[in-house]
DNA sequence: TTCCAGCCGTC
DNA sequence: GACGGCTG
């Protein structure tokens, strides 16, 4: 039978949730999985004796113990292997071998354990080779699997419905879900319990207890593989169940297996699992990966959608919403902004799933987990997934001690030249191709591979540090970079073959994105605190070459006659005025120089490119503005690109660095200025052109400078509004007595007609609009 | 548990 | 000095 896995779970077996060949959901169990976890001994014989002794006296549960073959950092080791009858027994067992741990007696027989931590699911999937998404086929014996093989065919469709509950406080306290909004393929429906004129589809119910039941109806009969929301995890879905526990109403149907919603609280987050289908939150993807490509200030579902998608939410407040509830008008509008966002959160869908469905299959693991990693779990991973088909011991997570310990070590990073300041003109941008990565596959850097016995002269020398790699064994971490930046320069030879947007080229695309995102990671997560992969070594290692290798192209371009402007990490900008020939020459020499898989590209060309000075004297560095051919321009570091000053002034230092790049006309610019602040002066603005956003990065009560935006955000919670952690907190600046920060009030509580005007002249227009200006202080005439 | 260091400007 | 947001 053919099975296209979806979702997998562990409840004393492996149970596999999918799609049959036929297009029916099914849930199949593989008996074959059994718990285990590793011991490695000092000394095998004298280990085995004492485990076996310590799990007789303790009369523990245990399956099977034997010997195995493990590669342990690049070394074959001899471990022994525990098997249990359950997952949960694994813990237990181990908390009575680690007596036995040499580091705590001193004469003990075993040094450590290995493999107990690890969820059973997911520890099944990399021992397989498998993941959700996957297609297996398999051999059954009613809904029990006896073999299973994954096989290569085209995926098919899964159903997929997005939802989206408006939730008011009808009664002061008691928050009630007054309309769901189901979005699909084939369904677009609002369910609520209030009669009106509805212009959409809407099934109007009794009240809350059955609008709860008719949405389970709906996922009932409909049956989709994949439900999603936006910042559904923490919002919904708890809502939904607390509601549904409340009126006492059977959400069961949610999942796949009578479950219903099973909330995970961590520490700082929390998750929704509906197990056989596949809860997705959306915001997860755009907040873990997607953020740091977007510009958005904050990532609401209003910019999210605006800028991926072109298209926006309705507008409707909270007020507006509790009135149109109240007194039963406007009830139509509130439909259809409910109905908005769940269009909106399908649009999205169907837009980042392909991207998180390669993912999930890269990683190897489960479309649920995937969708919710940060960097640092993709990678992770893919490691683990690697480490399990090299027989190798998965590292174990350090703990909470040992995690606080390594954010106290700290290393020297990227090389960042001093630019020079001013306008400067012809100027191309050259950049190595994936320079850490690229380091990483060249120079063989791995844990395995660090300070080995059999190369102590001839390794891999890293300047200005004592460590050399390996030239005889290829490393583990190595070895999956250099396969992954190889897989994808193939990917993008033949995407150079194909017709942009057709089936096959959005396919090989979206593949290459993921291997770029795994990629991307590999370098941060050897420093990564909480890393299983962790070496401070082999980080520090990577950053020392790439340190030697950016000034060894800032050196050589000056000898062959480019002055060489600024240089950041992995880029050099270099004056050519039009000698672009020269350039193609000079990338091609270093490239015949440069080691391994190591490249330098030709990033562009630039018409103009300006510096400015540093406040504190000396210029700026990552802070410029580019001018490209097309008459473009780029801006990196300055305030045009930040969200902590307001729109305003930040529109106003825009135009002035267009003034000044492509017309050279510093008098305009200043004239340009005088007018913004008049017509500042005049009111001639839009409130939220004046937001400054700021992000709390801690909770409010552990801050011991008062800044404008912890002002900001107090007097949100005052009015119970809540805020904490990871809020993203937009506020204005208002007339009064008292400090900046004493005047900063959120854009939810400020008094439009006492705006600070003052404020948003002298510190935030002026400011922004000098420091591109002073860059022209030495050849212009006004000074 | 949520990826790194270098850097700048503001309060 | 604390803090946030940016670059690569």
């Amino acid at each position: 039978m053919l099975f296209y896995l979806i979702d997998i779970d562990y409840q004393s077996d492996i149970i596999l949730f999918g799609i049959t060949d036929k297009g029916e959901r099914i849930k199949l169990i593989d008996p074959s999985y059994i718990p285990s976890f590793l011991i490695l001994p000092v000394d095998i014989d004298k280990a085995l004796k004492e485990v076996r002794e310590i799990i007789k006296k303790k009369n523990i549960n245990v399956k099977e113990i034997k010997t195995d073959r493990c590669n342990f950092y690049g070394e074959e080791k001899e471990f022994i292997r525990i098997f249990t009858e359950r997952h949960q027994d694994l813990q237990k067992v181990r908390d009575e071998i680690k007596i036995l741990e040499s580091k705590r007696g001193g004469s003990g027989s075993v040094i450590d354990e290995f493999e107990y931590q690890i969820s059973p699911y997911r520890i099944y999937l990399a021992e397989r080779g498998i993941s959700c998404l996957n297609w297996l086929d398999v051999e059954v014996d009613g809904d029990r699997i006896r073999k299973l093989k994954k096989v290569d065919l085209p995926k098919p469709e899964l159903k997929i419905l997005a939802f989206d509950m408006e939730v008011l406080e009808v009664q002061r306290g008691t928050p009630s879900i007054v309309m769901v909004s189901l979005f699909s393929k084939d369904i677009s429906k609002i369910i609520t319990y209030q009669e009106a004129e509805y212009s959409i589809d809407t099934l109007i119910v009794k009240d809350e207890k059955e609008l709860i039941k008719t949405f389970m109806d709906i996922v009932e009969s409909y049956d989709p593989d994949i439900i999603v929301g936006y910042n559904t995890d923490l919002y919904d879905m708890p809502i939904l169940r607390e509601r549904a526990k409340q009126l006492k109403v059977n959400i069961s149907a949610l999942s796949r297996d009578n479950s219903g919603v099973i909330l995970s609280k961590r520490a700082r987050f929390t998750t929704a699992r509906l197990i056989g289908r596949v809860h997705i939150d959306i915001f997860n993807f755009v907040f873990n990966i997607l953020s740091p490509m977007l510009q958005s200030e904050q990532l609401t579902l209003k910019n999210v959608a605006t800028e991926l998608l072109s298209d926006t939410k309705l507008d409707m407040e909270y007020e507006e919403m509790l009135e149109a509830w109240d007194r039963g008008h406007e009830l139509d509008k509130f439909a259809k902004y409910c109905l908005k966002d769940s269009e909106l959160v399908y649009e999205l869908t169907k837009m980042l799933l392909p991207d998180i469905e390669e993912l999930t299959r890269i990683t190897g693991q489960s479309l649920f987990d995937t969708s919710r990693m940060p960097y640092s779990q993709l990678v992770e991973w893919y490691y683990i997934k690697k480490a399990k088909e090299q027989n190798r011991v998965i590292p174990n997570q350090p703990k909470f001690d040992e995690i606080k310990e390594r954010q106290k070590i700290t290393y020297e990073g990227g090389f960042v030249k001093e630019p020079e300041a001013g306008l400067h003109k012809g100027i191309a941008v050259v950049d190595f191709a994936s320079l850490y990565p690229s380091i990483i596959a060249t120079y063989n850097i791995s844990i395995d591979t660090l300070n080995c016995q059999c190369c102590k002269d001839e390794g891999h020398k890293i300047p200005g540090l004592p460590y050399w790699f390996c030239k005889n064994r290829t490393g583990f971490e190595s070895q999956i970079i250099k396969e992954l930046l190889v897989e994808r320069l193939e990917l993008k030879r033949q995407l150079k073959k194909l017709e942009p947007a057709t089936h096959e080229y959005l396919l090989l695309d979206t593949k290459q994105r993921a291997l770029k995102t795994i990629i991307n990671a590999s370098y941060g997560y050897y420093a990564y605190p909480a890393s299983r992969w962790y070496s401070k070594e082999c980080a520090e290692s990577i950053t020392s070459l790439g340190r030697y290798w950016i000034k060894e192209v800032l050196n050589r371009a000056e000898k062959m006659g480019f002055h060489a402007i600024y240089g950041d990490t992995d880029s050099a900008f270099l004056k050519v005025n039009d000698k672009r020939e020269d350039i193609e020459k000079f990338i091609k020499e270093i490239n015949d120089y440069l080691p391994g898989i190591m490249r330098l590209d030709l990033e562009d060309f630039y018409v103009k490119g300006l510096f400015v000075p540093r406040e504190s004297g000396g210029v700026a560095k990552k802070r410029y503005a580019l001018l490209d051919e097309k008459g473009r321009l780029k801006v990196r570091g300055l305030e045009v690109v930040r969200r902590d000053l307001s729109k305003y002034a930040r529109q106003t230092q825009q135009e002035i660095l267009k003034i000044c790049l492509i017309d050279e006309d510093i008098e305009r610019a200043f004239k340009y200025l005088d007018e913004k602040i008049k017509a500042l002066k005049e009111g001639k603005y839009e409130l939220k052109e004046l937001v400054v956003y700021e992000q709390l990065s801690k909770p409010v009560s552990e801050y011991k400078l008062i800044s404008p935006h912890v002002v900001a955000a107090k007097r949100l919670l005052e009015k119970g509004i809540p805020v904490g952690e990871g809020s993203v907190i937009g506020y204005i600046i208002q007339k009064g007595i008292g400090s900046i920060s004493e005047r900063a009030y959120p854009l939810e509580l400020s008094d439009p007609s006492k705006i600070d005007i003052d404020y948003y002249i002298e510190n935030q227009l002026i400011p922004v609009s000098m420091r591109i200006l002073n860059a022209f202080k030495k050849n212009s005439s006004l000074f």
